[in-house]
DNA sequence: TGTACATCAGTGAACGCGCGTTCACTGATGTAC
DNA sequence: TGTACATCAGTGAACGCGCGTTCACTGATGTAC
């Protein structure tokens, strides 16, 4: 909150970190558009000059967290290396790092029911972030005997879908699962990799 | 609607319903307990003659929920007939068909941000339904070979994540996914429980 | 270097709205006699 | 069978609240001369 005068500075991003944190505190809904204001200290009008209004607000937070979800996926996977299956690995773990370390950012992409489809920039940078995962799922294709080889996009949603299933069911409030979130979709990816018939040794 | 004059008969019901279709419109969010007693036809002070308030509304709807589900589930298992792996799949299967045909049920109880905890008769009924999950996991589990066997719980949690994630992902608004949520769900089901050694024509 | 002025990011008051909840009440029901 | 009465599920008006959004405005900034 460091405001120098009448002039902001940054307010715009300001707000997009004010709305964070009261995301990640409450839940997508119960964030408001008044109080992103009053924490960025400025009142509730001046959000109008940045944004359109409530909505664009949470468009632009997840748009964001899209684009720091494509960075470290792509970081994650380094291009392969240093083999396609620990590469596949690191992807899925930094998945739940990233749901926990950005919980904001997180609710607003998959929580906020916002469409992604009806914003052309979150739509955009959404993409990306599929084509990192199936680009992952792509290159540990190659590993598969082809008969058992499934289309890569079904491959990475698949991982997509237990990633996302263990970090809503068994990492928010009332855990259901006496086991850790990260060692139970580490098990999972690897039971799931293996039925492919990929295993350790032969990659 | 079928009212008769100044009583009701049965509002109780008739808001849990109306509860439901409103959350199966707008979101979990979007309901409210004014427009649910609207929908019933009646003055939204009478919600108070039956709920303590909108939370109980809500909370009743997803303990309904959970009976359901708890039902369809073991209804799906059928104690493990014709064979502990068809009956292991039919319970995926009914599992999002539940998603499918109870949309208001599932969003209270999975995204409407009830904590479960904090109501017992709510961990109650999702308990039993953790149970038969699990219970239908053990029965699969004596025919994994045992270096491979994992906790029955946590087996059971991997499908439900996997289950979870795919309704979450591609079973809403703007699908991101170019197969049906039932091929894909399937699909990963079946790599899941190959990956364990689990085969047809082993069980 | 100093001043006039255009720009525009902020204010502050106001709006209409629908929310959840309360309260004293009233009308229907069904039971006791 | 008929009536008095207790019960309680509903009404309707009111409340305080915080929301998103608008508007005419004002104060700070930085550029042109």
């Amino acid at each position: 909150m460091a405001r120098r005068g009448y002039h902001h500075g940054n307010l715009r991003q300001a707000l997009v970190e004010a709305a964070l944190a009261l995301i990640a505190e409450k839940g997508p809904q119960g964030f408001t558009l008044s109080e992103a204001a009053k924490l960025a200290d400025v009142t509730p009008a001046a959000v109008y000059r940045h944004f359109a209004g409530r909505d664009e607000l949470i468009v632009e937070v997840a748009r964001q967290g899209y684009d720091i979800f494509g960075a470290l996926m792509t970081f994650a996977f380094d291009e392969g290396r240093p083999s396609a299956l620990a590469a596949f690995e690191a992807v899925a773990r930094a998945y739940l790092a990233f749901a926990r370390k950005y919980p904001g950012h997180y609710m607003a992409m998959f929580e906020s029911g916002i469409s992604v489809q009806r914003h052309a920039d979150l739509a955009k940078a959404a993409e990306t972030c599929t084509a990192v995962l199936e680009q992952a799922a792509a290159r540990l294709s190659v590993h598969i005997p082809p008969e058992k080889r499934p289309p890569p996009a079904m491959f990475s949603a698949h991982v997509w879908a237990l990633s996302h299933g263990v970090v809503e069911l068994f990492t928010r409030g009332d855990a259901r699962s006496p086991f850790p979130a990260e060692d139970l979709l580490e098990a999972g990816i690897g039971i799931y990799l293996r039925g492919l018939g990929l295993l350790p040794q032969d990659v």
